[in-house]
DNA sequence: ACGCCTATCTATAAACT
DNA sequence: TAGTTTATAGATAGGCG
């Protein structure tokens, strides 16, 4: 058992290498917890080692960066500042968490209802939607139109082979007249089956997609930064 | 004298925090270089507290960020490779650190030979350069002159006095012909101190200088990651 | 190689200056 | 309030199964 004040230098032997570096590891995020929970601080480990295929990264690669870019959105004279009051330190804090949650919400909103999206789009109908549902399909609907246009007006000259996609998107691109019309009334009676309407959208939509796998529509759909592995990519 | 087994929440008594933060704190660095060292591998701490103006971050912001950004320059097989040979993981080091320490280099001599540029518009004279660094220089004052060629190209009717203020601190692209000579023994040793080529045309460029002490030479002239800032600019 | 154990070393909470 | 001391909790090196 441990005689010698051990030395801190390269470990030479592999296998010990490998098993103290596995020990403490452990130690210091352990460590690095307990500071910030005792001291109610912001910290952040990184450990890039050839044990393991990705960087251990403490508390997650998306905290670190956060604190990081925190930082740099701070105006400049609280950096300067000796030290902030506890009270506004935290504050500080709170707000640019709640920042983050808000967006966090936004984009989780945002996925939420896309889903809803292709939902309708497989033929569930839109019976079962609440008006917020439908209002934010709504707006996903217009986001994804306007984008469609924007796509197919940067071809010059369309030729007719194209001609659905603009079909699609000059018979859909009413989506507010869309809701506000026969959509509304469903809401108010959800119970109500399927309406002439919902029917002829959604025949109209497995008409206009040919072959909706083999086309990359998920990433012509979806928006936002949905790539969770921004840090390292 | 601890006796309980210290529960690990929050403290509520400042000056008990600050004392445990600022305990801590230096405990936890220690353990990280501690495990760097004996197993020889790249870590880094970030601790973002009201404590400190600026975080602290540990070996240097610069590191830090290296590691980060080394680790996304990696091709992507190795990043999913289970585990790196430590062989291997260190070759793989070794290039990064080299890459950097050649873009230091010229990046140093480039600094430099502007300090030299402009201790001659100072009137020092060319008398104590030697062949290389007039070589330099005379490659310096070339890419200058373009550079101003190219912006008075821009002015439809440009007018004389647009003049150097602007040169000065334009242009400080890289340099390939700064590397071909006396650089490279440098490169050979990587991560270490400062050469003896280094030291001696620091000495040639402090003889050059009205007053070594005023400007932050040593700072300029010295390798690594000696910027504080560089992290959080 | 892997996990468990325990003697020993290290970090640090609390007392004290 | 900050630095120093000291007793103890916690971390871990090396041994063993």
């Amino acid at each position: 058992m441990t005689s010698s004040k051990v030395k801190i230098s390269y470990i030479t032997i592999d296998s010990a290498r490998k098993a103290t570096f596995g020990k403490r590891k452990k130690g210091l995020l352990k460590k690095a917890s307990e500071l910030s929970t005792l001291c109610g601080i912001e910290a952040s480990v990184i450990i890039y080692s050839p044990y393991d295929a990705q960087p251990e990264v403490w508390p997650s690669p998306a905290r670190a960066q956060q604190v990081l870019s925190d930082f740099k959105k701070m105006p400049k004279k609280d950096q300067s500042m000796g030290m902030m009051s506890q009270k506004s330190f935290l504050r500080q804090r709170i707000e640019l968490a709640n920042k983050r949650l808000k967006k966090q919400c936004r984009d989780n909103r945002e996925k939420e209802i896309t889903q809803v999206m292709f939902q309708c789009l497989a033929g569930q109908g839109l019976e079962n939607l609440n008006m917020m549902d439908l209002n934010d399909l709504g707006w996903l609907l217009e986001q994804n139109l306007k984008d469609i246009d924007r796509r197919i007006s940067m071809f010059p000259q369309a030729s007719q082979s194209q001609g659905y996609a603009t079909a699609a998107s000059a018979t859909m691109a009413t989506p507010e007249a869309m809701l506000n019309s026969g959509e509304k009334v469903e809401v108010k009676s959800p119970e109500r089956g399927v309406s002439p309407e919902t029917e002829q959208r959604q025949q109209l939509i497995k008409d206009l997609m040919h072959s909706p796998e083999d086309m990359g529509l998920d990433s012509m759909l979806s928006f936002g930064d949905n790539n969770p592995n921004a840090f390292f990519p």
